[in-house]
DNA sequence: AAATTCTCCTGAAGGC
DNA sequence: TGCCTTCAGGAGAATT
């Protein structure tokens, strides 16, 4: 399921096909997907230029002279570049055709997004509001901190706020936690600067190492050209439940926190 | 404002 | 072998 590191493999893969390309066609095969895809997009955007390409959270923007298409892969979201003669499969929902192939999204699940919009970009709705990304500067131990004085939610649900930090998603909010020893349900407004600046280097090390890796592969993942990532072979917690803890060989337990599934080590994080 | 619950959708896995 | 049920999951919307 991509989180922040599945998009900026994406999006790193896709640069060099969509940077500069012309748009030569829209098709929208699927009416909706978490929204309506607007359906005026083949006349909006035929004939115009794609000038770069952009991640904010784990949204992809396209920017171009009119406005910006955004673009989310939901869980099972992929973008592929296609050769330009190929054909549309099943869960192919959205396509734009370009002078250098063909940019596809296939979504099993239809948890996706995509959006035009002509205002700045970042004062879209669903932009506007969100959190730091992780490795920006004030992204720090301060700023957690302070957001989290007096709320009783737990770190996990915190971390995995959108509003709060973007791109932590359910895996490694749970491989962070760990590395951080952190307890999962630990109320967010009752952890200290220095176990924050913990956690937020872990996350910042997870996330990188992820994005090296080209992501982890769970299901659906592919990138650009259709390969899994890596990560998956890295991971300490995250759908190993009932296994051994890899730092003191406890079983590992599964707790639903925020409806997630929440897997960590009773001894290791507290 | 913050916390909780609901919702979208479909493949995969488990039960019988 | 096959049908039915349950579950996962990003994140906005609705509700309390």
């Amino acid at each position: 399921m991509p989180e922040l590191p599945e998009v900026e493999t994406t999006k790193r893969g896709i640069e060099r096909h969509v940077t500069d390309a012309h748009i030569l066609g829209v098709i929208a095969h699927s009416p909706k997907l978490r929204w309506p895809i607007p359906q005026n997009l083949n006349e909006l955007l035929v004939g115009e230029r794609i000038q770069s390409v952009r991640r904010r959270a784990k949204y992809l923007l396209l920017h171009l002279p009119k406005g910006c298409l955004i673009i989310h892969l939901g869980m099972s979201g992929s973008l592929r570049i296609a050769p330009a003669n190929s054909a549309a499969k099943a869960h192919d929902r959205f396509e734009m055709i370009l002078s250098s192939g063909i940019l596809r999204l296939r979504d099993p699940r239809k948890f996706g997004a995509v959006l035009w919009t002509e205002e700045p970009v970042e004062e879209h709705r669903l932009i506007a509001p969100l959190g730091p990304e992780p490795f920006a500067a004030e992204c720090n131990a301060d700023y957690l901190f302070e957001r989290s004085r007096g709320r009783s939610c737990s770190i996990k649900t915190f971390i995995m706020n959108a509003h709060i930090i973007v791109g932590v998603g359910n895996i490694y909010a749970a491989e962070s936690l760990f590395a951080a020893g952190i307890h999962p349900q630990r109320a967010a407004g009752r952890i200290s600067k220095k176990r924050y600046a913990d956690l937020v280097e872990h996350i910042q090390r997870i996330l990188k190492k992820a994005i090296a890796q080209g992501g982890t592969s769970l299901r659906d993942f592919v990138n650009e050209e259709g390969k899994p990532g890596y990560f998956s072979q890295e991971l300490q917690v995250y759908g190993r439940a009932g296994e051994a803890c890899t730092n003191c060989q406890s079983t590992l337990l599964n707790l639903t926190i925020g409806q997630r599934s929440s897997v960590y080590c009773a001894k290791c994080q507290r």
